[in-house]
DNA sequence: GTAGCTGCAAACTCTTTGCAACTCT
DNA sequence: AGAGTTGCAAAGAGTTTGCAGCTAC
């Protein structure tokens, strides 16, 4: 199921200019920041404001059917992919790499446990630098 | 040795303002806020500025004796136990809780490794709620 | 003496919001 | 018809910076 038909299912009305930011996110393979949402749905539609941008992203992330991020930037990213991972950032390219790790969970709970704490939520970010293949 | 002496041994001058900043820091045994540190700086000297308190936050994170963090806020606070460290954050009473795990260090740095990476910097904060005991 | 530091206010960046017009349902 | 949505411009929050005067070394 798409974005789209998500968003219906919340009762959000289907606005042109919505329907646009809902296609740009669902073709979106990376973790795009507000104002690439807004270049890339101005391609598309040159009438949509950064406005309009900002209110769906949040509205989206209200409904969590996207993921604020911010990875040491100053500004926000959006996640497209709910379901749960971590992500390694390349300090050199700013790529970012999700990947997942069930001992890493399994020891993120046990560590809050420890502590006197149910784990609500959780963000493990890995910054690195890529191998180079020697010849 | 404490912040003064680390930050004249940077060639940092000591001026009265820097060193009512520097012992605020040594003494937060929290991860204050810029705003934070400027209230408490001002209730020893009225005339401390918060631009000098920024530039000065900003002069300690590049010299690496504080880190900058975010915590999910719209501001940045103020790490300043420069340890090796991870965090779980309170998400009622928003305390943060510092932590170490030589398990978690060994098996990112082999998640990055396996996806190519040298592991430079990383990130890890848990939120969770306190666990009520019963009675 | 001078490089570096300070306070002030203005500027900047990212984000939110009030408003009047418009549009899905 | 009416609640929800939009673009615009202005306002907000957090942070940085230009400048003229001041201060540690």
């Amino acid at each position: 199921m798409n974005l789209e038909q998500r968003c219906a299912e919340s009762g959000l009305k289907m606005t042109g200019q919505r329907k646009i930011i809902l296609k740009v996110l669902d073709e979106a393979d990376d973790h795009p920041s507000v104002e690439a949402v807004y270049e890339r749905a101005k391609a598309l539609d040159a009438t949509i404001s950064m406005a309009t941008v900002y209110r769906t992203l949040n509205l989206l992330d209200e409904l969590q059917l996207v993921i604020r991020r911010d990875f040491n930037e100053k500004f926000s990213r959006y996640d497209i992919n709910t379901d749960h991972h971590h992500h390694l950032i390349d300090v050199e390219s700013g790529e970012v790499i999700e990947f997942q790790n069930q001992e890493i969970e399994d020891m993120k709970a046990a560590i809050a446990r420890n502590l006197g704490y149910d784990l609500v939520e959780c963000k493990l970010e890995l910054y690195g630098r890529k191998i180079k293949k020697s010849s």
